[in-house]
RNA sequence: GCACCCGUAGCUCAGCUGGAUAGAGCGCUGCCCUCCGAAGGCAGAGGCCACAAGUUCGAAUCUUGUCGGGUGCGCCA
């Protein structure tokens, strides 16, 4: 139950019934929400504000018409019109008691929603060239894409996770180069790894495959025999490698797709760039080159160019090079067409910093090639700076000096990195202090959150010791009188529990996970205020062995926090300990 | 030169897709607690929301411009 949800479509309903000439897109601009100040009630909405002028009143009059409308609707204990002509609505304390009921009955659902309509997404993420272990600048992309995916998913969208694989560029071929010099060096020569090779030792088990498998049986083989073999291994290796790093953060995708496929005759891009033709949205031509930085090889030749002004990019762009292969984002336009044609008219791309500036064109290839049916959103995750005690920090154990992911997952926990990543807007830059993640204090929001589930259970555990005959089975909980809950502590915690749907759908609807993050914290913040004011006045404490009924009816209130706190980290990725160790 | 992102308390950051008197944590100041319901509590000071115009009943939020910071900008991937 969204009591938010709920009072919008009363109050939009009430406008029509009220003022049936009124646009009903202008309907779609009322919101209810709960006041920033608690003295205003416990729900406000704009809708006079918003109609007023169309309909030529003044926006309190609109507000009083309204109003008298709510004057004897159950649960509403009082409306007023306030200020420029908001109209505050005051509930009954029941109506907060059916929310806590709701969480109760709705378990690990409460929160979830049919926002997508079943339809399909495609949320592609991580996407890092498989000629490595994954460095921390992807983790963030990571753990954002996930938990975005979840997010969705919790929202009623039918959500695939994809990975691209970059394994067609020539960045491969140096890949299978250093692979093949490892390959010599296992065989005893003693090698140096020129600049531009990859120098990580991860290559040395791939090596070390091919000896045990091949011998010294490829040295004299010449280059187009051994590369094309030497590929196909490394990049099988490295695809594992990466998949080993990704269930180290509990990321699975469900699909890889290899931009290899793409290539060829009668491939994908071949097959686009021949659709893009007929559409006219290809030609021959030139472009200026680029400014400011001056290209030292600009070489002015007539080549093959997509029309990317067209869908709103800044110069069209090029997609054969002169070798006659096929360009980056020839591959991309190629892959995007794919995702649309298996049925994708949503996509979300996560992207790193340093591709800021291939959204445009990333957007113009998805709107020429779903002639703007589909629609893709590309979020962009700013670098994270690795501190220890607020001093840069570096830390290199497998691969150049690059931080990987393994290392940090492996210095402060799964749980900690994930929702570090994710408790901060993605596309601000972010500082990782690895000394203060690994803190046991409230200065942690991570420690801060889990702590208070893992308190949701110590209180049931104290519970069980000091009323030994106390039954808190789920039916107990369900059964107790809730109605016993009239403090103000217990009223805000349970307006807090509600607004809970409000942020799953706001999160998704700005495809912003670090909401979910940010509520969790709250909560649990309020949870913890709501324990310490049970030091002072014992009638606010949750277990209370002279008062059986109240202590059911705070156990049910505690649970319903364990809930949502639970829900809520589930969407993140982050378990919810039962306790701390 | 151009594009994108950012600019909010001393610091790190939120700000609910335009709402009422702009919030949190840290730090600071003062008080309380010394507590096993472990891993504190309460209160206070602190702001020209970078700046300037504009749109609007109403702007931290939208538009334009200026300044400052970050990222990127050819057939790389």
């Amino acid at each position: 139950m969204d009591i938010f949800a709920l009072f919008t479509t009363r109050v939009t309903e009430a406008l029509r019934a009220e003022f049936p000439e009124l646009d009903p897109d202008l309907l779609t601009r009322v919101v209810v929400e709960p006041p920033r100040d608690p003295a205003h009630g416990d729900l406000s909405t704009n809708a006079a504000m918003v109609v007023a002028k169309p309909l030529g009143k003044s926006p309190r009059d609109v507000a009083a018409v309204l109003s008298a409308r709510f004057r004897d609707v159950p649960d509403v204990e009082a409306v007023e019109v306030a200020g420029p002509g908001f109209l505050n609505f005051r509930l009954s304390s029941a109506i907060w008691h059916q929310v806590l009921k709701a969480v109760g009955a709705q378990g690990s659902a409460y929160g979830r929603s049919d926002l997508g309509r079943g339809e399909r997404v495609n949320v592609e993420y991580v996407s890092a060239n498989p000629t490595g272990p994954m460095h921390v600048g992807h983790t963030r992309g990571a753990v954002f894409g996930d938990a975005l995916a979840s997010l969705m998913s919790w929202s009623g969208y039918d959500v695939t996770r994809e990975y691209y694989i970059n394994d067609a560029g020539g960045q491969i071929t140096i890949l299978a180069q250093s692979t093949l010099l490892r390959y010599r060096e296992s065989l005893g020569e003693s090698i140096e790894i020129p600049a531009g090779l990859y120098p990580g030792d991860y290559l040395v088990p791939v090596a070390e495959a091919l000896k045990a498998e091949y011998g010294d049986s490829l040295l004299d083989k010449p280059d187009d025999v051994v590369l094309p073999l030497v590929k196909d291994r490394v990049l099988a290796a490295m695809l594992e490698l990466i998949k080993a790093d990704l269930a180290k953060l509990n990321i699975h995708h469900e699909v890889f797709f290899s931009e290899r496929t793409l290539h060829g005759p009668g491939g994908d891009i071949e097959e686009t760039l021949q659709w893009l033709r007929q559409q006219g949205m290809v030609y021959e031509g030139r472009l200026d080159p680029p400014k400011g930085k001056t290209p030292e090889d600009w070489e002015d030749r007539q080549q093959t160019l997509f029309r990317a002004t067209d869908y709103g990019d800044d110069t069209d762009r090029a997609l054969v090079k002169s070798d006659g292969s096929y360009t980056y984002f020839a591959a991309d336009i190629a892959y995007h067409r794919n995702k649309y044609l298996r049925g994708f008219k949503h996509m979300v791309n996560v992207l790193g910093a340093d591709h800021s500036g291939y959204v445009k064109r990333l957007q113009a290839a998805v709107k020429a090639v779903s002639h703007g049916e589909a629609d893709i959103d590309v979020r962009i995750c700013q670098l994270v700076r690795l501190l220890k005690n607020g001093e840069p920090f570096k830390m290199s154990k497998r691969s150049g000096d690059l931080v990987t992911l393994a290392d940090v997952v492996e210095e402060v926990g799964v749980d900690a990195t994930r929702f570090m990543l994710l408790f901060r807007r993605n596309d601000a830059p972010m500082d990782f202090d690895f000394a203060l993640v690994k803190e046991q204090t409230r200065d942690n929001p991570v420690f801060y959150v889990q702590y208070a589930h893992a308190r949701t259970h110590s209180i049931f555990r104290t519970a069980q010791r000091d009323m030994p005959g106390l039954d808190v089975t789920v039916a107990a909980l369900a059964g107790a009188d809730i109605g016993l809950l009239q403090s103000e502590a217990d009223l805000e915690l349970i307006r807090l529990l509600g607004s809970w749907p409000r942020t799953v759908a706001a999160a998704t609807v700005a495809h912003e996970p670090h909401r979910v993050a940010f509520y969790v914290h709250e909560l649990a913040a309020a949870f913890h205020a709501f324990w310490a004011k049970g030091k002072d006045d014992t009638s606010l404490r949750f277990v209370n062995a002279d008062d059986p009924n109240l202590t059911l009816a705070r156990l049910a209130l505690v649970d319903a926090v364990r809930q949502v706190i639970g829900n809520g980290l589930g969407i993140l990725g982050v378990t919810a300990p039962e306790e701390l160790s």
